[in-house]
DNA sequence: CATGAATGAGTGTTCATTCAT
DNA sequence: GATGAATGAACACTCATTCAT
């Protein structure tokens, strides 16, 4: 019976993972216990033990399954047409991700991660598996783009993939800590900001988290006007 | 002996958030012991625990000096003439700082705080403590300059604000991570994208950690570029 | 498999609270480390923190076990025929107690109780649950002895029950110093003393610890003169 | 200057068990700390160790002086007319010394010591020497008395003293339990019990904290009908 | 003599992990 | 497979005692 053994066994880790981050999200890594865990996926120890070694494995499992969700925004992202637009769309649908509630605790999980990651070597490797393709894919997405003329010459791709991943970041932070950020207001500035160096908007293709839907090019007061600002090619 | 005495206090407050500092860095919070901030700071328990009721009053105390440390920032960079300059000097003085090494180590551990935030109010208060303030100067700044004509009025003030840190705190994680970014790339980058938005740059005087140096403008074309050269296959 | 677990945990509870018995009896309560508890009992901490949150909580249920220990004589009494031959019952009830080695290693402890009642509210309140009622009964039973006209009228019955409570206390106490005071002197002398007072005396049925028999009167002439001949020279 | 000197060092050794009175009988030996002590005292630890070499020290200096105070309470009873007026004497002194809200105090602190001497010898010691001669004391008075026909030959001499010292040590640890209770009420019936076997009762003389007073018989209701009990003589 | 900062062994308690059932 | 009682090393913290000043 290999498949309702696998299928039992993949409930079962599922099950404790969604407890786990149900934990760890309201007290942190060090601060939840086994037991709590226990508690809140009506499990006992030894049935945790059968699927996970030790406490680290299911931290470890649980920043997995983050880097596998992470490196959807970007892969969705580059099937759009222009570079230009694959950034704006990468953006997009990685601030909107976080409107979902359940993202958002996910999320606050996630500092904990950035912080374990410091000091656990796996961790570590787990978030660059996720997080170093994803600054190539958009440093490569921005030379191609300066190729084509779509993005200013004067970006330094890396500094700029950077950058981006540095807005993703602190938003998350900020959210985490601050609970009812603007998402589509931050999104605007953001836009604002690169538009002096992304050079054009086309109807794009939005991809959420429940599949993909056209959608029309959205102009708003705050992304338009700052393309006409004075000295905008830079 | 009320002088001596005071010094002395003082004194050993600071060789236990040292040594605190160098053991919650290397470990982590939690998986520091006291007993390890003894053996590094070689004093005994007894000793610590006459000037920290508890473990997380240590944490309280190095958490305190980093949000005073902060306000210093933003504080000089208003005392520099236009708003839009004011910005362009605090981005600098913040990135720079980078650029010494046990604030480097001291970012480390910022991240760990960042995350103990989210479980401890009395750490997330001195976090806000630190923070608000600098958000809301940061985003009066804007208002000032939009109001001259400095700042382009597209930009939404409180989310740009947030921006701009998101762009430090990004790369402050990004820095913990990998330890060697290049600084002066970053800086460049996200001053380019700014430049669409502050609209003139006038010569500044620097007010760095050791001191106050003078400085011509810096002219982004001729940064930028140079930094190309390193890491540029992605 | 409840009805195993349930039995098994009490036996672990009797085990802990055995074992803490024996090293609070041999060294007190705060000299008694919960290591040495464990030592005692064969039982890691971890095992009597399953049964005990604290310490405190081991203190507590022996004080419990006293208090509804000390009801039993009370009530084995009362319902013996006239108040005075239930005052008589009870005393002799009580002092034979202490013949049993163990319930002398208890009365020990019980000492310690006191003390610490006078700094733990909870424990004064568990033994004020025990003894307060004892008091009132014992009151009660010299009041309905004084209208039966069985019990002298000059008897004020709420001191008259503080004097029979202290003659068992200070008999405790006593005991569990010098180890070998003679329990049928003791009880003779008491009731002698209380012989003025309480008027008649008829048969009654003992209720010790190993249950019930019958036994003839006693007749004070008796019993008192073959005391004399212990440590007659004082 | 060995003048100054030993009154300074009295002085010192007051100072220091005033303190740790104070602190014993708020908090018990074992709670209480030597910090406690010092700060009540106004004193430096180094200070207190100058005087006392270990905490154990200041119990034992306590001890002795509550076994010096309990001497004099026989001594002065001795001295007057008959032994059943002195046993009489003895008790009024006694329990009229526990008006002092100051001697309150103490022997709240005595039932500490009550369990301290059950783990540490020299404490057992020092309360037997203030213990054992009284009883024997007691016991001897009574003997002489019943020689002289003034005290029933009925009683046992050895418990009788006994229990005299339990009515004694019952009351201590009731009122340090309770608080209020009503001494004279409690005198009155220990009285009672007593006037079957004590057969006269002549003018006395009054020894209490503040010295030497003459006082007329007292005659309570309590203690004379007594005197016509049925089977008074026993 | 006095101070009070420092010591460090020891305390009660926790919790990741194991294993008999 | 699953249970949950048990383990025991490790933890944060305390406090009687010392000793340089």
């Amino acid at each position: 019976m290999p498949k309702v053994s696998q299928d039992h066994q993949l409930a079962r880790r599922r099950q404790i993972i969604d407890a786990a981050i149900t934990c760890f999200a309201r007290d942190g890594f060090h601060r939840a216990t086994m037991q709590d865990i226990c508690r809140e996926g009506q499990l006992s120890p030894g049935a945790i033990y059968r699927y996970f070694p030790a406490k680290e494995d299911i931290i470890e499992a649980i920043a997995r399954e983050r880097h596998e969700r992470e490196a959807g925004y970007i892969g969705a992202a580059i099937a759009v047409a222009g570079p230009a637009d694959a950034l704006r769309q990468m953006g997009r649908a990685f601030f909107r991700s976080l409107d979902d509630p359940a993202e958002k605790r996910r999320r606050r999980l996630g500092v904990e991660v950035w912080a374990e990651a410091l000091r656990n070597p796996k961790i570590m490797a787990l978030l660059r598996r996720g997080i170093d393709p994803s600054l190539q894919a958009t440093a490569e997405l921005i030379r191609t783009g300066q190729k084509s003329g779509d993005i200013s010459a004067d970006l330094d791709p890396d500094s700029a993939a950077r950058a981006i991943l540095a807005l993703f970041q602190g938003f998350i932070l900020q959210q985490a800590w601050y609970g009812d950020i603007d998402v589509e207001a931050y999104l605007a500035t953001v836009e604002t900001l690169f538009s002096a160096v992304l050079h054009e908007e086309r109807p794009v293709t939005i991809v959420g988290e429940g599949g993909v839907r056209s959608k029309p090019p959205r102009r708003r007061k705050a992304s338009v006007p700052a393309q006409r600002s004075k000295d905008g090619g830079a």
